[in-house]
RNA sequence: GCGGUCGUGGCGGAAUUGGUAGACGCGCAGCGUUGAGGUCGCUGUGUCGCAAGGCGUGGAAGUUCGAGUCUUCUCGACCGCACCA
């Protein structure tokens, strides 16, 4: 095929659409030029774009999620540019991670080598996608010491302010990472990077960050994010799962006393018993004096445990045993029996409950099996909260915006809402509770018994304690020749040369930290460094930050909806109080795309179904491929990879390729044109034919512009080209035959160019050229819709009786209702329709349809 | 159980505000081109029917001149959360 390159006359049969000839040359020439994907400096007078897709993990090789993430972003990228912005549109690596300690194990390469190894075969993959990422300027892996001793640096400013501590804790242990993971990485029971394996409880010394100090807040600002899916914003909000409610403290016998948290203090009348989580302190501290205690405590921490690894904790069958205490409910001054149940959380609120039973469906239920006593104090405002209840309402009750207090004492008849601002207001004054909000938010276990990680920059020392590295020391190296073992324990434990230090303050012999850090810190705050990749004076310029933040546009799966982007949105918090940046948010619009899968299910090795994005470049090109992942679903859905329809794209590009090819000639030959815009003047006078032709194609301009401004239906912006092509190739005889100006064919051809540049950029790239295109089609203006030309002369109004249709009539754009009604009746098949029949009501909706009623 | 998303041809999917349901592509069928092959071209393709004409957006009802689209109920699929007090 490289003979088509020759000046001989080629005949149009003659010519096939090569991508893989095209693409390697245009790539060759994209490679060599650096800065072609360079963002301009903060003086341009361009508005800023930052366009960012999520970084991968460098697993070595590209999945087809990749290129469609990539696709949607680089699509949107090259738009962007077209339009006039300054976009910056970076790409890096989340370098850390386990799997590269796995493969060291495995086949004995260092995690280093092995990751690097993976980077480069990666970058070669994006590279043959035609991706337009500024690799020069924003680059970033995270395993490199000039970008984790920012991490390292963070954990110091967060330290010093109290944002970063280490406790004791029961935490999550994945005993095939031999780690443990933070709240968010359980996933059912189980590690989120291993299904199948249940996490067990471990209690150990461990750093956190202190996200709950952000809970408010974290929670507050979803509102402010229109931007985002909302699909997104309620699983963030249920995570972070803020409940208003109480504290109220009963005295226990003996002197102790136990606070509990609940939402509906307006039903304390009627609480009937205190129950305890197995684990709570008093619990621990009469079990210690109480064997038959200590014995079904343990019982019920083991069925806790056992239901939690099952990932069933909801169904579990509840169990409880009275310790033998009472507690006096300070609302009534009645005494209560305290009990210990299996199904209180001792993380959660104060890990201890007043039982409700008449008003709560778990404590009715356990009340119920135990014979507690019920006691209604809550009643139907419909039934005037009568003391004397018929008593039939069905129990539990637990509605509260309807709902009236109903026997308990000076609150009786208050309604539920207000009793219970007004309980929790009153055992404030008294002394013995307070309004309060609780989260399910934990804060974040960021400690990591593993090698490949930032090394968390502390030094114990045996008079100092935890004690910061001082900042002129970072970074604290991670060291090579590590012998990486699946053993518990950090493998940094074992690096004597690592491990011994000296104590910063005192200069005593100590001990370094020997974890590392959990790898979502890195992802935590990236994009900003993609910012101002090669500082190593500061984690970034906040002048640059500020102005490229926030991100305009974050495209990414949905599977981070928790982890990664409520992680992000701290992190920017925390540096925003550290005065590094101005905004609050780091995004301003998320997208998450869908998945991809094949044969109904999930991509995965084991059910064999893996599509390899290398193979289908191979086959069709990379053009075909990316604009296949945007072709075959609306880019939020899950997209069902066919191949066929790969194979159907590239018939398109070629059909494409082959029209441009005979036309070129003319087009060239048309010295206005180059890309430069024609007075629509220059259009007057056409055939039909032509006049068709530019209609369509200033619609299709019109209908991708649209969709890029954020509906981003790609499948029918691409479909949309093709039905201009379709109409291009059966007017193909006509252009032929002189019957279409050539200031039109020119048109048309340079404007599908530029059409088609930001979702297959090779063959864009190539028929600019071939058609005399003036400088590259990167920089080249998009089009622009001229509503004159899209105008159509004729419309065709359906006509319906009673809603069905009946036939379409052809009227002239600028009929009035008067004349398309008269169009209407005028029709055959309408008087037909008609005859017998007496016509009620005629609905000329203008533009749009006729509907006659009939009867 | 709670929250969310979604049910349209043989398949992926169109129909943005209620206004011609099935665009575009795949697949399939027929014809053509080619020495041959198909990542080629043309034509057809929701369904019943020879046709005229019916019927059709998971199901039922409602609002409307008109409903895939709005409302209520219901069935199903997928995703997230789940003794959260």
């Amino acid at each position: 095929m490289s003979s088509a390159e020759s000046n001989a006359p080629v005949r149009a049969d003659e010519v096939r659409y090569n991508p893989a000839e095209i693409e390697p040359r245009w790539q060759a020439r994209w490679d060599a030029d650096p800065a072609l994907y360079r963002a301009e400096p903060m003086t341009s007078p361009k508005p800023k774009y930052y366009c960012l897709s999520m970084l991968p993990y460098p697993s070595g090789q590209l999945h087809i999620g990749h290129v469609r993430n990539y696709s949607i972003g680089d699509s949107l990228a090259r738009y962007m540019r077209m339009k006039g912005f300054n976009v910056l549109h970076p790409m890096g690596w989340d370098a850390f991670g386990l799997p590269a300690e796995n493969a060291a194990l495995k086949n004995s390469t260092p995690p280093r080598e092995w990751t690097i190894k993976n980077i480069a075969q990666m970058k070669v993959q994006m590279g043959r996608l035609g991706l337009s990422f500024d690799w020069a300027d924003t680059e970033v892996a995270t395993c490199l010491p000039e970008y984790y001793r920012w991490n390292q640096w963070f954990f110091l400013k967060m330290y010093e302010r109290g944002l970063a501590y280490k406790k004791s804790a029961k935490l999550n242990w994945c005993p095939k990472c031999a780690t443990v993971l933070a709240n968010e990485q359980v996933v059912g029971g189980c590690c989120w990077r291993h299904e199948d394996t249940l996490v067990e409880q471990r209690e150990m010394q461990q750093w956190f960050l202190r996200i709950t100090a952000y809970a408010e807040e974290l929670l507050d600002g979803l509102d402010k994010l229109p931007g985002w899916p909302e699909k997104v914003r309620t699983m963030q909000r249920n995570w972070i799962g803020r409940s208003d409610g109480t504290e109220v403290v009963f005295a226990v016998e003996g002197g102790a006393s136990a606070t509990v948290f609940t939402t509906r203090v307006d039903t304390i009348f009627g609480a009937t018993s205190l129950q305890l989580a197995p684990e709570h302190a008093l619990v621990k501290q009469w079990a210690e004096t109480d064997a038959a205690l200590a014995a079904a405590v343990d019982e019920m921490v083991a069925q806790q445990q056992a239901a939690k690894e099952a990932g069933d904790i909801g169904n579990i069958e509840k169990h409880g045993v009275f310790t033998g205490k009472h507690a006096v409910n300070p609302f009534t001054g009645q005494t209560v029996p305290v009990w210990v149940a299996n199904y209180i959380l001792a993380d959660y609120g104060t890990g201890a409950i007043m039982s409700v039973p008449a008003h709560d469906e778990r404590d009715f239920e356990f009340a119920t099996k135990y014979g507690l006593p019920i006691k209604r104090v809550l009643a139907p405002a419909s039934s005037g909260g009568a003391q004397d209840e018929s008593g039939d309402l069905a129990l539990p009750y637990t509605a509260e915006e309807e709902a009236v207090l109903i026997d308990s004492g000076d609150w009786s008849g208050e309604a539920s809402l207000e009793a219970q601002e007004k309980m929790g207001k009153f055992a404030e004054e008294k002394g013995f509770g307070k309004r309060t909000t609780t989260f399910r938010l934990k804060d974040w276990g960021v400690s990591r018994q593993r090698y490949w990680g930032t090394p968390i920059p502390i030094i114990y020392c045996e008079e100092h304690g935890a004690v910061a590295v001082p900042e002129s020391q970072l970074p604290v190296l991670l060291p090579e020749n590590v012998q990486i073992t699946q053993e518990g324990g950090s493998p940094l434990g074992k690096v004597e040369e690592f491990v011994n230090v000296v104590c910063p303050t005192c200069g005593k012999p100590a001990r370094r930290e020997t974890d590392t850090m959990d790898t979502f810190v890195d992802s935590s705050w990236y994009f900003y460094r993609y910012t101002d990749a090669h500082n190593d004076a500061a984690p970034f310029s906040s002048e640059k930050a500020n102005y490229w933040f926030p991100i305009d546009q974050y495209i990414g799966g949905v599977e981070h909806a928790i982890l990664h982007l409520i992680y992000s949105r701290f992190w920017t918090k925390v540096m925003r109080d550290l005065g590094l940046i101005k905004n609050d948010e780091p995004a301003e619009r998320l997208f998450t795309q869908g998945m991809v899968i094949k044969d109904g299910a999930k991509m995965s090795k084991s059910k064999g179904n893996v599509v390899s994005p290398d193979d289908m470049i191979g086959r069709y090109g990379a053009d075909a491929t990316r604009m296949y992942a945007l072709f075959a679903a609306p880019p939020d859905r899950d997209l069902e990879w066919q191949e066929e329809g790969v194979a159907g794209v590239s018939r398109f590009l070629a059909r494409v390729y082959r029209l441009a090819v005979k036309f070129a000639p003319l087009v060239k030959s048309v010295e206005k044109v180059k890309g430069d815009e024609i007075s629509p003047a220059a259009f007057a006078g056409q055939t039909e034919q032509g006049a068709k032709l530019l209609r369509t194609l200033h619609q299709t301009i019109a209908k991708i512009t649209e969709d890029f401004a954020g509906r981003w239906h790609f499948n029918t912006c691409i479909a949309a080209i093709m039905i201009l092509v379709n109409e291009v190739a059966a007017a193909e005889p006509a252009m032929e035959a002189g019957e279409v100006a050539p200031v039109t064919v020119a048109e048309i051809f340079h404007t599908l160019t530029l059409l088609i540049a930001p979702f297959s950029p090779f063959l864009a790239a190539e028929l600019w050229e071939m058609l005399g295109g003036h400088g590259l089609i990167l920089d080249a203006a998009w089009p622009v819709a001229n509503p004159e030309l899209a105008k159509e002369s004729e419309l065709e109004i359906p006509v319906q009786a009673n809603g069905k249709l009946v036939v379409v009539v052809k009227v002239p754009a600028d009929a009035d209702e008067e004349a398309i009604k008269a169009a209407a009746l005028a029709d055959e098949k309408v008087q037909q329709r008609l005859e017998g029949k007496q016509l009620v009501k005629t609905l000329v909706i203008k533009g749009k349809l006729v509907n006659l009623v009939v009867k």
